[in-house]
DNA sequence: AGCATAAGTCATCATCTGTTGACTTGGCGT
DNA sequence: ACGCCAAGTCAACAGATGATGACTTATGCT
């Protein structure tokens, strides 16, 4: 039997990096890289603010360690579908999802708030271009298809930006069926010859 | 005759309100509200940090009278072009043009580096909505004018992100025509009816 | 020339920032 | 029961932050 497995857990390192780590996730994701406090973020988690030097040296390491965008690798082998299904689902990955670790937002989103600083740009580049639109461009008829591939992505990345950045009405209230229909006629273009 | 329009102007009201101005825009634009300094801004114009409070009162002030997207008033009142016309304008307006002031990207996507602050959020809400979507929004057929208006500022505003922001290598490199002519093809399905 | 006033300077404030190191406390193995 | 080590606490640091008010200096008018 566990000794003490009890509600409120007392010293336990994994949990208190943890509770560092998602209340880092959420600040910096709502209030961005400088906007965001080491004393506001200890005490969402509940933790002593000199805890995230023991654990994670610096804020910039802790940013690094709590925003991570990662590809879903449900991209990257599945080779089976057709550019046009593979773009309904980053519509759904990126735009519609939830994302409530990161603020209701997808983090790639989130990171647009700590664009400031040149690593942020640098990662946000390269989960964007090598992670998320490799992938579809590779399924893509030739004549440029690196363009089109990033047309998508500013199509997606600015759906989330209208939708939880600006608070557009529409696009907010209701991202239901003619919503996707619309994007699937916008994006067939990009995925047709010529 | 003036009595001293030297090449060292001193004491100049005006020449100075301005010069924090012009260094207040770009550094917000770079690296958002709170990623600026008001000794940072006061030292790009060449003037004592004392004088943003003597002339603006507050930091936050200085940010509004700073960075103020302002909506072209060639969209409201010109009638006479097409939905189509229209949206290739805003191309040009938002994604194409350089806007030395604001650190080379259009204002709108300036802001988003601020926009942890509701202040800014709310002014980008009412910018984009009220501003640029209405008057395109008039000239669409029947059928959801409001969302499809609205994606068209997803698409504008997600290629501005992936240009300044993602620094994604073919829409960076290539502003020409290819990327024109596929942003009137993914334009078309919203201006047409159905 | 001299004066009044606006424009610019300076030192300084209180607070907040990330970060550190020395201290205390709790839990586990013996 | 005891002692050890990891986990957590605390006070304090140096520097930056936004902001203030008293001071100085230039400029334009008479």
């Amino acid at each position: 039997m566990l000794t003490s497995m009890n509600p409120t857990r007392r010293r336990d390192r994994a949990a208190t990096r943890a509770a560092l780590l998602d209340a880092a996730r959420l600040r910096f994701s709502r209030h961005g890289y400088d906007g965001t406090g080491v004393r506001e973020i200890a005490a969402d988690a509940g933790v002593d603010p000199a805890l995230v030097f023991r654990y994670f040296g610096s804020k910039k390491e802790l940013y690094a360690r709590a925003v991570r965008p990662e590809v879903p690798e449900g991209l990257a082998d599945d080779t089976g579908r057709s550019a046009a299904e593979l773009a309904d689902t980053l519509l759904h990955e990126v735009v519609l999802a939830d994302w409530e670790e990161y603020g209701g937002e997808h983090p790639l989103l989130a990171m647009l708030r700590s664009s400031g600083h040149a690593d942020v740009r640098e990662q946000l580049r390269a989960q964007v271009c090598d992670g998320y639109l490799r992938t579809f461009a590779e399924r893509l008829p030739e004549g440029a298809p690196e363009l089109r591939a990033e047309m998508l992505g500013a199509l997606l990345l600015g759906l989330g930006v209208m939708r939880s950045v600006v608070g557009s009405p529409a696009l907010t209230a209701a991202p239901s069926e003619e919503t996707r229909a619309l994007f699937a006629r916008m994006v067939a273009p990009l995925v047709e010859e010529g």
